[in-house]
DNA sequence: CAAATACCTATTGACAAAGTAGGTTAATAG
DNA sequence: CTATTAACCTACTTTGTCAATAGGTATTTG
């Protein structure tokens, strides 16, 4: 798996407030009672550092979150890449990671290169506003309405 | 990250004994040596019931492993699923996972869908064999050898 | 002012990953 | 027949991350 549960929230809390944020602000507090997440863990999620420079903040009443950019700016991969650090499939892919020894050697190196960029492709090619829309096809076809 | 040294061994290992078993049988200790992997930990993977099916196994001098099925009757999809159980990018999407009871209302749902399909096409669109001929293409585009 | 909201820090419990350790059993070459 | 090889089995350990919970403080604004 993949994809953890700050990854889930980050991309359903920022869809909640590019749905509900009109031209004010979304509150946490309205947004983990409607996505049924503990809004302590979210003021956590929300405070990373490259979530936190997708939204504006502002304090006291009527305040809460909005996105910077609009929503169709912001790509599905972006978030996620923002709340999980990497989507890499592999630990030898990710930035940062020391390097592999035996990288020349692996055999099994250019599958995880491959998988790595359909995922990345697939998550790129997908705006927030896209999900929104819920534009046919996003979901790999099972989606298309009649 | 979405696959464990798990699921890498055990790809590594199968592809290690492909390419070795020729018409007898590769032990572990051999492929452990050449792939650089605790021996130990090893058996414990190779005795995963998924696992050990594709694998026909003989004691005593001269022993060790082999594929049942020749390397081209393998995709990379069912040996990393054998390993890992699931190679579903989020929680929701496994098997025998309780029902989530948002599910129909989970905006964010068809995008983990839609996720878990290309994964799955792109790893079961590749054999051992495709791997092991380095088949031009299979790590997305990168390998392309002049 | 008073309420609402963001922002901050620490702690916890559960779980899995990635091994290590120390054996037993069975097959086979010689 | 016997020594060796290799598979097979069970238990333990260590480390780290996830997913919260808890209890605040600071700041904005109606």
């Amino acid at each position: 798996m993949m994809i953890s549960t700050r990854g889930r929230y980050v991309l359903r809390i920022l869809l909640d407030i590019a749905e509900h944020q009109g031209d004010g602000y979304v509150s946490l507090k309205d947004s983990a009672e409607r996505q049924e997440i503990s809004k302590k863990y979210l003021e956590q999620i929300v405070i990373i550092p490259e979530v936190s420079k997708m939204l504006e903040a502002k304090g006291g009443k009527n305040g809460g979150y909005r996105l910077i950019k609009p929503a169709d700016e912001y790509t599905v991969g972006e978030v996620l890449r923002a709340a999980e650090g990497s989507l890499s499939p592999v630990a030898c892919l990710e930035i940062n990671h020391s390097p592999c020894a035996r990288s020349a050697d692996c055999i099994a190196l250019p599958v995880w290169k491959g998988l790595d960029k359909v995922i990345n492709e697939y998550l790129d090619g997908m705006t927030l506003q896209d999900v929104l829309d819920k534009k046919p096809g996003y979901d790999g076809g099972d989606n298309y309405v009649i």
